[in-house]
DNA sequence: AACTCGATCAACCGCTAAAGG
DNA sequence: CCCTTTAGCGGTTGATCGAGT
C-alpha cells in the first residue's frame, strides 16, 4: 500500500536507470525483439510492455545514430514533411538511425512556429495533388548543384538498372557501398549525396496523371545541372 | 542569488490496426 | 466471427537546463 493508503502503481515510470537499461539490452540480446509484455517477467524489469518497446526502439537500439541532425538531414525532414505533412514514421524511414520521435521532436522545435501560418493544408495530406507536386519539385530544382551532379553520375552509371525499375511504383532502391539494395516500398528517386541514394515512398500513386508525373522525375533534362 | 522563460527531448497517453486464438 | 494481445502511430506532457533579468 502507498503512502495515501492506495495500491502502489504497478509499473515503474519516468525516466530509465542505467540497470533498468542493461537489463533490457540484455532481454533483447537473449529473446530478440518483441513480446514486450513479458520483459518484466522474464528480465525482472517493473515496466510494462510498451515502455520497454519504447525505450529500445528510441534510446537502446544498437541501429540508432547518436547526435546532432545534420544539415542534409534536416532538408530530408522538411521536404518531406512539405509533403507528408506529420506522417513521423514515414519520414523517419528515409532517415536511417533516426526516430519518428527525433524527428518529431525536431520538427516541432525547430519549424513549427515558421511553418504555422504558411504551412500547406495538412488535412488532405495523403492526397498528392498537384500544387504540391510542383512545390516538391521546385524544391528539388533548389538543391545544390553539388547534389545535382552527383545524381547525374549517379543515372549515367546506372542507368540501365535504374531505369529498368522506374515501372515498378512499389519498388525501393537503396544504392550503398557500390551495389544496389532492392525493397518493397512505395518511392521514387529522390537525392543523391554522400554516396546515399534515397528513394523516398509517395503516397500512392492514384491517376495516371501522377504516375507520369513520378516518372517525369527520372528525365534528367528535368533537373537545372550546370556541370 | 533568485527568479522567469523558452527550448529541448524522453517518455507518457489514447487510440488504431494487425495478429493470434 | 468475437475477444484479447501486441505493435505502432502521433499528440502531448513535464523535467531539466541554460540564458537573461
Amino acid at each position: 500500500m502507498g503512502r495515501w493508503g492506495i495500491i502502489e502503481e504497478e509499473w515503474r515510470k519516468g525516466p530509465w536507470t542505467v540497470e533498468e537499461d542493461k537489463l533490457l539490452i540484455d532481454y533483447v540480446n537473449l529473446h530478440g525483439e518483441g513480446r514486450w509484455n513479458s520483459v518484466a517477467r522474464l528480465a525482472g524489469l517493473k515496466r510494462n510492455g510498451k515502455s520497454c518497446r519504447l525505450r529500445w526502439v528510441n534510446y537502446l537500439r544498437p541501429d540508432l545514430k547518436r547526435g546532432q541532425i545534420t544539415p542534409y538531414e534536416e532538408r530530408i525532414i522538411l521536404e518531406l514533411h512539405a509533403i507528408w505533412g506529420n506522417r513521423w514514421s514515414t519520414i523517419a524511414r528515409s532517415l536511417p538511425g533516426r526516430t519518428d520521435n527525433e524527428i518529431k521532436n525536431y520538427w516541432r522545435t525547430h519549424f513549427k512556429k515558421k511553418v504555422k501560418k504558411s504551412s500547406i493544408d495538412n488535412s488532405k495530406k495523403i492526397k498528392v495533388h498537384s500544387l504540391k507536386r510542383q512545390q516538391f519539385q521546385q524544391q528539388q530544382q533548389l538543391n545544390s548543384q553539388i547534389d545535382m551532379k552527383k545524381m547525374m553520375s549517379f543515372f549515367e552509371e546506372n542507368e540501365n538498372k535504374v531505369l529498368s525499375h522506374v515501372p515498378k511504383q512499389n519498388m525501393t532502391i537503396l544504392y550503398q557501398n557500390n551495389t544496389f539494395h532492392e525493397q518493397e516500398q512505395g518511392g521514387f528517386f529522390y537525392s543523391m549525396i554522400n554516396g546515399y541514394a534515397n528513394y523516398v515512398p509517395l503516397p500512392e500513386a492514384s491517376s495516371n496523371e501522377d504516375i507520369m508525373w513520378d516518372i517525369g522525375l527520372w528525365n534528367l533534362d528535368d533537373f537545372n545541372v550546370n556541370l
